[in-house]
Parts: C-alpha cells; structure tokens; sequence
DNA sequence: GCGCCGCTCCGAACACTGTACGGACACCGC
DNA sequence: GCGGTGTCCGTACAGTGTTCGGAGCGGCGC
C-alpha cells in the first residue's frame, strides 16, 4: 500500500467525501443514490438492520455493486452521517457583534445539532466507530459557520475554537448519552411512559445504596421527562456561553 | 499411540488411568474473568478483536460456554465498561465548601474521565451501541460521589444535577471525538506526529474553501498537539465551572 | 447405596455478515 | 474490428453471535 504517485510527492489520504466517483452516463446505481438508501433503511430500521446485501436488495442491486461506489461499509456510514450534518441549518454571521445575537445562534446551532442526533440515534455508534467524521464537508461547513459568528462577535481565533468546542464538545456528550437512551427505548417497543414504569423498581433498587441519585430519579415528574430533558438542555449550553462570557468579558474588558 | 494433547483432553477411547478425576473441583469460568480476559484483550488488540470465539480461546474453553455467565455480547460488553468506571477515583465530599476545593474535585473526577476513554478508545463504540451504561453500579457510584460533593458545595439537588450533566457531557463529547482520532491513528499503524504529516496535505486541501478552519489547522504547533489537547480541554472544564458559580452567585448571592 | 436434578461446559449447526475475486457485459477511442 | 475501461454481480471465504441438544459432574432426597 502506500504507493508513490509519479511527481515524488506522497499522495495523502483521500477522504471519501472529495475520492473522485466512478463516472458513466446512466449508470443504474450512484454513489448519491446508496447513501440516501443507507439513509432511508438506517432511519426506519435502525443500525443493526443495514448490511450491504439488504441495502442492495432495497437498490434491486447486487451486494457487490455496491462496492464500485463505496469503499467499505465504513466508508458509506461517514457518507450517511456527514449527509445528516448537511441537513442542519448553518448559522448566518451578520448580526453577531450583538452578544444576544450570537448566543441565540449559537443555542440554535446547538440544539438543531441535539435535536438530530436523537432523532437519528444510530448516529451515535457511527461516530463511535468511524473516525475523521470532523472532516467532512458538511461537519467543516457548520464549522466554518459557527467559527464566523464567533469571529464577528469579536472573539480571537483560539478563544472561538475553545468556545466551539466547548458547546459542541457538550453537545455531543449529552447528545450520546440521551441518544443511547432513546435507542434502547426504540428496541424495547413501549413508548417512554410505559418504558419508564416498566423500568423505574429496577432502578430504585440499583440506586438503593445512593441516596442522592435515587431522590433524583424518584422525584423527577413523571410525563414531562422529555420536556425536562430539553429545558436542561438549553440550560446546560447557557451555562457554558456565560462561562465563555465571563472569561472574555475578564480579559479583554475592563 | 495416542499421544496426549496439551490441553489434557484425549479424543478416543478414555483409559483409567488418564481418565479426568476432579474436573469439576470448582467452576473453571467465571463472570469476572470473563470480564477481566474481555478487557485485557480489548484493552491490547481493540474493539475489532473482541469476538467470542476469541476471548473463549484466551481462557481455554469453548465458545458458548461463555453465555452461561453473560447474556450476550452486548451484555459482556456493559459490564467490561463499568469495570473500567470503577477504576476511576471517586471524590471525596469533604471539604467542598471551599469554592476552590470543590473545583478541583470536579476537575479531577473530569480529566480522569476523559484520560481513561482516551487511554481506552474501544469505550465509544460501546458507549455508542450499550444502552444503559449510566446505571451500572461504578458509574453511580461516580456520580453520587459527584453529587455529594456538589451537595456540600451548597447545591440545591436541581441545580447540583444539571452541574454534574454539564461536566459530564462536555467530558463525554470531548473524549469521544479524541478517541476516535487515537483509534484511528492506532489503526493506522504510524506515531501521531508522522499520521498528522501524511494526513496534513489532505487536511489543508479539504480546508481550502474554509479560511477559518484552514487557519485554525495550520497555525497549530506541531510536536505538542497532545499537550494542547489537554489544556483546551482543561480550559473548557473551568469555563464551564465558571458559567456554574456565575449562575449559582447570580440567584444565590446577592 | 441409588436415582435424579441442576449446573457447567461444549461441539455442531444456523443464519448472517463484509468483502475479494473473477467473469460477463456495455460502452469508448482507435 | 479491438482492446480498454467501468459497471454489475454470482460465488466463495472466513468469519460472526447465538441456539440447541447433550454430556459429565456435584449434591440432593431417599
């Protein structure tokens, strides 16, 4: 592997999103038309259910064809979620110099992020498993993006990353972690309500020892855990922009 | 004839003399050394080499006779993370009413975290496919040690919670993108100076139509970019216990 | 002593998986 | 016409997780 192309230089590693496509006119699968399969089969079925032979036979395609477009099944799945990133809205810079303003496109950048996430909880086993997820086109777009608004809002390079980072480092912890939560609910088949009564003796005995989670989740209001999960959310990404706030506000004015 | 196998078990015909006596002197598998076999062979050859047959082969018996002591994969796969939990400090509570002792516990309690999903990159992918991890007993243990700290802290229980799922999901999010880039850098073979060398002119031609992200990878000092990973994080963490005591002194204090 | 239950261990088998290989076929510039 | 190139796919391989039936054994009641 490895090989040296003709001019000397080393040739670099070719990310899937820009690896040149195979080109013929009316060619009967296409490398757009799988991964929106993927897309399609993944959203309904789950992660478990896409195998390279059902998706082909979704594209009344042999399994094998598949791998003239796509690399790998590794491949296809960094091609489906940075597709998913391509859905979210990026934020507009014009504005930001009012801190209420870049805040508010900040949460929004935050939330739409979240929001996708637990809509498409197999995302989270992808981005456990694939690497170099942060270098596909739609990821660098929102990048790009949020990098702007904070450039706008006055913020220094590195500071913007830190705060970047910061929030999205936030988000996608919590993200995974309600994501896991709701996917787990989709493979028991209960809606949450019932989930949750099913659950909660098993977990008020787990938390018999642990005074403190068990107040927590014995006191936590029944029919508005999702509700709640959103408000704590938003609270959480608040708490983050007044510590990024606080920090600049403490070095940079008066 | 009949040569003895070094396994001790002789196909053919059993003779008195070689015929086994005490096998059955104790269980010869366990759950926990399932487990700790499961994690060491996690733990040197990665997520991909974990299979059944496997790890049965690592501790001389046959494959299905692991599924007397574990459900399944994916069972094995929640306890072997919750042992890793477990080896994590816990915090102390006392003491914590001091702004400055509480910080650094709940610093601590973060970096130990993230230094163990860095230092154990196969952790995403099971915390991506493993519902349920947060109710294993080392990952309550954690967090009630968490709460109490922030309870003496002077936390309202609320207020302590959405502190805790703060850190925490920052820590979470932010190991998981670093594993990913340790995993697949450890797939890949090369040091992470010479991958970042290779990967560099990919990097700078997908960057090319963000200036930002452009600028943010290429001023980056190469040689000390594991370094810089841990202040940012570190500085993440405080930026987040900053927006925490802003908040608790703005509805608190006067 | 005996029979029997239940626990542990395991070989064989099943239904799948990702994907390498080589062949078949359609189109291309010559 | 003829190679060459790109697409499609049947077959095959080397696995995977897990089920099933059964074998050996310790300890139980009798």
């Amino acid at each position: 592997m490895a090989a040296k192309s003709e001019d000397g230089t080393t040739p670099g590693i070719p990310l899937p999103w820009n690896r040149p496509q195979r080109r013929r006119e009316q060619p009967s699968l296409s490398r757009e038309q799988i991964v929106a399969e993927a897309f399609a089969l993944l959203d309904s079925d789950g992660i478990d259910a896409l195998s390279m032979r059902k998706l082909a036979a979704r594209l009344n395609a042999g399994a094998t064809s598949l791998y003239t477009h796509v690399a790998n099944k590794e491949e296809l799945l960094a091609l489906v979620v940075d597709q998913v990133f391509g859905t979210l809205p990026q934020p507009e810079a014009e504005g930001s110099e009012d801190p209420k303003v870049w805040r508010a496109k900040v949460m929004e950048c935050a939330e739409s992020m979240r929001a996708t996430i637990i809509r498409y909880p197999w995302m989270v086993s992808v981005i456990g498993d694939v690497g170099m997820i942060y270098l596909g086109p739609n990821w660098m777009r929102i990048s790009e993006s949020l990098l702007a608004v904070l450039d706008t809002a006055g913020f220094e390079m590195g500071d913007a990353n830190d705060a970047m980072s910061a929030v999205m480092g936030y988000t996608i912890g919590t993200a995974c972690v309600e994501a896991s939560w709701v996917s787990s609910l989709a493979r028991s088949g209960h809606d949450e309500q019932e989930w949750i009564n099913r659950l909660l003796p098993t977990v008020i005995e787990a938390t018999k020892e642990f005074p403190r989670l068990h107040r927590l989740y014995t006191t936590e209001v029944p029919g508005e855990v999702e509700a709640g999960r959103d408000s704590s959310f938003a609270r959480g990404v608040n708490v983050i922009l007044d510590g990024i706030e606080a920090a600049r506000t403490a070095r940079h004015g008066a």
